[in-house]
DNA sequence: CATAATTCCTAGTATTTTGGTAGGAATTGT
DNA sequence: ACAATTCCTACCAAAATACTAGGAATTATG
């Protein structure tokens, strides 16, 4: 039950893209890598999926790079780690994408612990906006 | 984030012996596998663990299979399923076997989260002991 | 006491998922 | 014009997962 890197790196550059856009720049994929060490063309394929889901716009060419799809405040963790992983339904049974499975589900009591599982991991997941994360950090930054 | 079959398949054998629990007679690995459609191969590991981890006991020779280590109530779902995927740290950082690997981990501020996901998740599944599940069985069964 | 049924143990292997590379086309600011 | 970028597709390596094979040790039972 371990989070895959996609999910870490993708919250990780959105953590840098959000603090960027302050000064509402666009932040290329070159320096989210070297900022986070990641490599370039596997953070491409990241950026792609947060872009398909509309929470980063891009704009090619020199200077180009990503911003923030809204607000900081208005995207949550939880957004961007069920766009990179999937809904965080623990076996596929209870999963959106993959239900209807399982052919005795009537029967089977296992299936309501997931379903439990799956809705508190996203509820602790959407409490949190980037918003609030840069808030904590500059508070972070404060007390050393 | 899903869970691996050891885990589902793990749980789902616990709630057969404890089915058999009433009348007390070891359930053999061989029962199990049949019943619930696994390899004995496979399903043999999996109770190794769970011996291990004294949530079953064994007897070996003829008429021998495995029976609780406890009594049904003072299993938990939790118990089975951290004994058989380790805790259930969505990152390593926050996981009690791997910690202290973050050398950042002062100034970061999605580790929280990830605290919070994982004991949002335990406290879902140390929840329901498996004398709950057989409970909600029977239910099941009668409400058909 | 022989035998069949079982757990126990170790090693190997196939399959799937994950994480990453490579290379080039298209776009755009300077 | 050209350098910096995103975009796109395909491929590849490593790791984790799920399973298989085979035999040793133990034990109830006829």
């Amino acid at each position: 039950m371990k989070l895959s890197t996609r999910g870490r790196y993708g919250l990780r550059a959105m953590i840098d893209i959000a603090r960027a856009s302050r000064e509402n720049e666009p932040v290329s994929i070159a320096s989210i890598a070297a900022s986070q060490g990641l490599s370039e063309g596997y953070l491409e394929q990241i950026m792609t999926g947060l872009k398909k889901a509309g929470l980063v716009r891009s704009s090619k060419g020199a200077k180009g790079g990503y911003t923030l799809g809204k607000s900081p405040g208005e995207i949550t963790v939880g957004e961007i780690i069920r766009t990179l992983e999937g809904d965080m339904a623990p076996v596929d049974c209870v999963s959106q994408a993959k239900k209807g499975i399982c052919d005795r589900a009537d029967l089977c009591v296992t299936r309501i612990i997931w379903e439990e599982v799956r809705d508190a991991i996203n509820q602790v997941l959407d409490k949190y906006s980037l918003l609030d994360l840069l808030e904590n950090e500059q508070k972070l930054l404060k007390e050393r």
